[in-house]
DNA sequence: CCGGACTCCTGTGCGC
DNA sequence: TGCGCACAGGAGTCCG
């Protein structure tokens, strides 16, 4: 499930293919997973037209850059903005001159990549669709009414601006965390990984999280995605980077996915509950909800050290 | 305005 | 072996 470690592997896998490189051609397979901002101004163009120049056909490509889950492709001088968003199933891939996609069923969008010999490609593939591709004007436009409306990048999320922004909500800490207004890139997963290691239980209100507890959570989330992104992201079905590789973080998994097995801090049976319509695991001996106390002695160490397997 | 519930969608894995 | 069904969840929308 893409989070913002998958989507940034794979803008590191991405970018070294395409940056200097131009879209000659832009087959649109299914037109309905392309969405437009309101147009801040409107052209002369047809729609056909706009959509391809949208999706940057006969532009050459300068950037990558990420925002939370969120992927920009940005393109020479005032062109758009093609803003990728892989929600559950989605990939992006490139396929180098003569080979072929692991798939060939849903994929949405296919570009021609100038190349020498010809035949590099790259595809949208979304068998959900919950993913899509959002069209902007330009990067001011993108950063200014697009991700401006979404809360601090949980990479660098610094612990004032967490505090700031989860004392504002009396919701669960785990719903809050899966806000993207409130820090922009955690998921399910992410969100799951970084509460048991900083021992906070999911359901505890969020403005209850005192000054410390804030702080071991932020230090927690940007470890948890660090560790995540060096491992190429995680893997539980669908997941691949630019080339078509999995993740190898399934191995490190905390929490996620784990439940009824042991805690890898204490060897109590992880349980799992239902938090804002999400399966949610947790160690109820050291993410307690009520305690105020100072969190058990297996949390120390975990927001530096990766724990040993039990 | 806030927050919870519902909705979209398809592949997978389970029980019968 | 095959069928039907529950389940997975990011994010937009709706409603109390």
């Amino acid at each position: 499930m893409p989070e913002l470690p998958e989507v940034e592997h794979l803008r590191q896998t991405l970018a070294p293919r395409l940056i200097g490189r131009t879209i000659s051609r832009v087959h649109v397979k299914r037109r309905d997973i392309v969405r437009s901002l309101p147009a801040s101004h409107s052209t002369n163009h047809g729609r056909s037209t706009r959509l391809r120049r949208g999706l940057l056909e006969d532009c050459r490509i300068t950037q990558l850059r990420r925002y939370g889950k969120q992927l920009a492709i940005i393109a020479d001088g005032n062109t758009p903005v093609l803003v990728v968003q892989l929600g559950m199933t989605g990939q992006l891939l490139f396929i180098p001159a003569g080979d072929k996609p692991h798939r060939n069923d849903h994929i949405h969008i296919r570009w021609s990549v100038v190349s020498d010999p010809p035949g590099d490609h790259l595809v949208f593939r979304d068998p959900r669709r919950f993913g899509g591709l959002t069209l902007c004007d330009s990067l001011a436009e993108l950063e200014s009414r697009h991700w401006a409306n979404l809360g601090c990048d949980a990479l660098t999320i610094r612990h004032r601006d967490l505090h700031g922004t989860l004392g504002k909500t009396r919701r669960a800490v785990k719903a809050a965390l899966l806000d993207q207004q409130v820090i922009a890139g955690v998921g399910n997963i992410y969100a799951d990984e970084s509460l048991i290691r900083a021992g906070i239980h999911p359901l505890r209100p969020a403005s209850d999280l005192r000054f410390e507890e804030t702080r071991d959570l932020a230090r927690a989330i940007r470890l948890t995605l660090r560790r995540a992104i060096r491992a190429g992201g995680t893997t539980m079905r669908d997941y691949v980077d630019g080339n078509g590789q999995s993740g190898r973080n399934r191995a490190d998994l905390l929490a996620y996915a784990r439940g009824g097995k042991p805690c890898r801090f204490c060897g109590s049976v992880l349980q799992h509950i239902v938090v804002s319509q999400r399966t949610t695991t947790f160690c109820p001996n050291c993410q307690p909800l009520y305690s105020s106390t100072v969190c058990p002695q297996a949390r120390k160490g975990s927001l530096t050290e990766l724990p040993s397997t039990v």
